[in-house]
DNA sequence: TACGGCGTAGGACAAATGTCCTTTATGTTG
DNA sequence: CAACATAAAGGACATTTGTCCTACGCCGTA
């Protein structure tokens, strides 16, 4: 649910303390603020330096799906840049964010010359790819119960991070089936 | 649903028919036998030639549940193989399937010295991200009704080609609902 | 031929989830 | 302070989807 990517992180980290890159440049966001909007062209791509935002986009329907959440180290906008389409989804700060950026040119360029990025930046690619495939396997075949409890399993303090909303976004479902399910397993 | 890369067919087809490259070996395959198997090992990555496949998991519950039907072009055992782990599903052949097959070492050298190649992977991965997560938000906002509609319009004649337990198990649903459906569908 | 397996189709009922609406608490802003 | 937006909680009812079961036709094989 909160991804994050560690090798990546120490990584680009490296890459702006030692001073060897500076195509790296550091911004700030306040919680609630919108970092990349659903259907805006993108031109960077970015690293999470610290802080959490949530990844959504709005269907046609109305609702908010949750992708998900990002913490330190998650990259994003590379799918935008890489084929050249609009964002797909937007980008929210849940609390107080800081990101690396990096312009589409210096990305490639660190992307055809840097061997070590390279494999990184596939080895993310990879690791969404995966966790989007199991993900939506296991939503579609088990109850929120055990969704829920899953999610608790891995994050004991979600709903303290998370509002509700978001939560229920996440998995899909309205926020009184969610409530509804809360109730229920507190009750055992 | 049935996903196809022209761009890496090309690019594949001609690395072997130039004889330029021979890390790649052709492997044919009859409907229903397994390429792939979940839990084992993989030590390779394949390419289709031609034919069709699908990608699924048996989950816990004992759900079936197809990822994606390859076609021309894509590739698999990619995730299993960057990650060194075991095959998170199984791919099985629909039809007559041919298959490109090259060995790790080799993909990896490859993925290191080719930078068309290299760009051309990393497409993949990217236009397989896009795909999953539009398809798993598309999933959980909308009606089965809605969802197969959208079916019929990429692929008329689906029915034909795919058995109605496979376009079950690819929406997330019970074959018992996939038929009320299509009977509620054709009442109109 | 007779049987079993499999894909297709659908009835009847149960369970899960959505929709709509009301209430309460909390924090923000004019 | 009053007015207002927002998050949380849950009642009542409708709709959707799953579960279980039965039936039929097709095909391969003992």
């Amino acid at each position: 649910m909160i991804r994050t990517n560690k090798e990546l992180f120490n990584y680009i980290t490296n890459l702006v303390l030692s001073g060897s890159d500076h195509s790296f440049s550091e911004h700030h966001f306040a919680p609630s603020q919108e970092i990349l909007i659903e259907g805006k062209k993108v031109f960077s791509v970015y690293i999470m330096k610290s802080g959490m935002v949530k990844c959504y986009l709005t269907t046609d329907t109305g609702n908010n799906f949750i992708q998900e959440f990002f913490g330190e180290g998650e990259l994003f906008g590379e799918i935008e840049l890489m084929d050249d389409s609009f964002s797909y989804c937007t980008i929210k700060a849940i609390d107080m964010v800081s990101v690396y950026k990096i312009q589409k040119s210096d990305f490639l360029q660190l992307l055809d010359q840097d061997k070590k990025f390279n494999r990184l930046f596939i080895g993310a690619l990879i690791s969404k790819l995966k966790y989007k495939a199991t993900r939506h396997s296991y939503n579609q075949s088990h109850t929120i119960e055990e969704k829920l409890m899953r999610l608790k399993m891995k994050f004991p303090d979600l709903e303290k991070v998370i509002s509700k909303q978001d939560i229920a976004d996440y998995l899909g479902i309205t926020l009184r089936a969610l409530n509804r399910t809360i109730k229920a397993m507190s009750a055992i």
